[in-house]
DNA sequence: GCTTCGAATGTTAGCGATAACATATATCAT
DNA sequence: ATGATATATGTTATCGCTAACATTCGAAGC
């Protein structure tokens, strides 16, 4: 192999290889491709020196020509949260079959952060992204404009809808309804809500799940009962101690969380204020977060499918990438409840 | 814009800027970049235009042409493990600043997944890559070959020592032998230990601080009670029960796990078979999983600092990229005991 | 006025691969 | 033997961008 053709970053190129054997290059594009009309001994030939001089094709140079890069960006709230690593792992199983690799952003739930790993995925020419989003204003237009770019996008779990991308998430409003209504079964009366924010979806969904059960149930709502603070630990523990911090007459007795993070911040509150859970304040989660069973009273909540809904996602994904006639869809996926004793079981 | 220089993928390109201001694509790539020697009205003017048009430059041309892509390649061996999301936190702290992007793989501890992502990360011209290798052969040609050819590659936690590449760990051999003298002092006699895999830099360096333990308090080593089976729950479940089927004389009343995992595996069969933890036997874990405090009786093991393994981890690759002078090392960051019930305290 | 210099801008070639077209060689029917 | 057909291989241009060199132009100096 000539030094002059070299290639500049100490890879092996098309070129080298084509010098060796004494082929162009176009031959071995086409063997290195699996293409016809090749000569078995030529094909042969170019395998063998192409594996001995350790080539590797240049996927950058294939993706210049094929405007394809096989990559697809991932955005991440909080890759901490148990459920997120599961939903990673189903989108491993979709995209790995297909050849695809993903590029991972954890976000720590900041939008800035959002913003700026998408328009660093764009600036990559992933073929499309999914997203798990950290929103927490009204202004949807940053995600307008990336749709309406054309780039494919589905978000998961945390979505925006009717925006025109998929959303893959769960049954959250009525499974929210399901578990409130658990808890209004055992007759605690009036039920507190730890929200998330509402302009996520699953914020909004859970919310009007719990709305709808207690409507149903012919409880009246309470405002000061609701109490909305993210969805992690910290925003749990200050939430419930807003709740504790009512007067005793219409603190509630029992209390619903947008999920098992803010359920367990919420019961250090409680266990700190000296009081037992469930007997003095029972409470219901939201994911069957690993830790939900092992906690010192096991939390009722509601189990999710995860890993399918990273594998339904990710797979929705390819298929828009790949099929521009897939349309736009929101698939809910069907959750459990699951009865411990948190909620007074 | 003209029909014809319409990127092919949808995407503005540099040229369309250039030909709507009426300038060279190379004076469009000078503003672009934040270059000298532009005038500061065609400066604006081309901001401006770029804006309007949203204009996103492509990444994949511009590695083309530096040989850089400002991308990293992580191998996890199991996204699951709570001790990983960890590492992946910390490994994103370091590498956002720097303007790098992750692609992430997760191998299900598969060897051949392994290699194969390791191929398409070399395909995708990672700058450097990241190992926590599933490795459990003696085979390191794989990994000699990769270093050899120049790709920078740095092992965190599971990782191969002596072999040209950088290891970022914790104290392994000194902590594993810390906790097992923790378990000695209680009197306990001989003390079983759930090994794994001592391919794996964790696996020797554990099991050889169990035998330095064992060893320094005159304790004899007994094959029958060294069980090597995997990293999880499943191998420390099967490893337990073949202790426990060891005839009574010589079933140990204590045994060290090579990690959490594999403790609730092991803390599972012993349930099962009717025996109580710490009384009829103790235990003690490596990594302090988020469940290790929860479970019925709290485990005793070695806090490790998985952010911190990370963000060094890619901090290590990033100047090893950056700068190839840097020298290969291993790093061994500081663990800590903790001490709950499992032990017998 | 004319050179000189530096700032502003343009031109050309090439990164590594491939699509599309062109050519060469082999195979066959007539 | 000869043109037709198929197979094997090569050539050229291009993807979007930038390095390196080339040019233009105005201002300064004498």
């Amino acid at each position: 192999m000539t030094k002059e053709s070299r290639g500049k970053s100490g890879n092996i190129t098309l070129k080298e290889v084509a010098e060796a054997v004494g082929v162009s290059t176009m031959t071995v594009s086409r063997v290195i491709n699996n293409r016809p009309n090749v000569d078995e001994k030529t094909r042969k030939k170019i395998l063998e020196a192409a594996g001995k001089m350790g080539y590797t094709p240049n996927h950058v140079a294939k993706s210049l020509v094929s405007s394809r890069t096989y990559t697809i960006g991932v955005i991440i709230p909080e890759i901490s949260h148990s459920f997120f690593p599961e939903v990673v792992r189903g989108i491993e199983e979709a995209t790995n079959n297909r050849n695809y690799q993903i590029f991972l952003t954890n976000t720590s739930d900041s939008f800035g952060k959002e913003q700026k790993a998408i328009n660093a995925l764009r600036s990559q020419r992933v073929d499309g992204i999914l997203v798990s989003s950290s929103l927490t204003t009204d202004d949807f237009s940053f995600y307008k404009q990336i749709i309406s770019s054309g780039l494919p996008l589905v978000f998961f779990d945390r979505g925006i809808e009717d925006i025109g991308a998929s959303c893959i998430g769960v049954n959250d409003k009525a499974a929210s309804r399901q578990i409130t209504e658990h808890l209004i079964s055992h007759n605690y009366g009036m039920i507190g809500y730890l929200s998330g924010p509402k302009r996520v979806s699953i914020g909004k969904e859970r919310f009007d799940g719990y709305i709808e059960a207690m409507t149903k149930n012919k409880l009246e709502i309470d405002e000061r009962l609701i109490i909305e603070n993210g969805f992690n630990e910290k925003g749990g523990y200050e939430a419930m101690n807003k709740l504790l911090a009512l007067p005793k007459e219409i603190r509630p007795r029992a209390v619903v969380a947008v999920n098992d993070p803010v359920a367990f911040g919420a019961m250090d509150a409680i266990r700190e204020a000296g009081l037992h859970i469930p007997n003095d304040i029972a409470i219901a989660g939201f994911t069957d977060d690993i830790r939900a069973k092992l906690v010192a009273c096991p939390l009722t909540t509601i189990q999710q499918p995860a890993y399918e809904v990273g594998k339904k996602a990710a797979s929705k994904l390819i298929r828009t990438i790949e099929n521009k006639d897939e349309p736009v869809e929101n698939v809910e996926l069907i959750t459990k409840l699951v009865i411990r004793k948190s909620c007074g079981c």
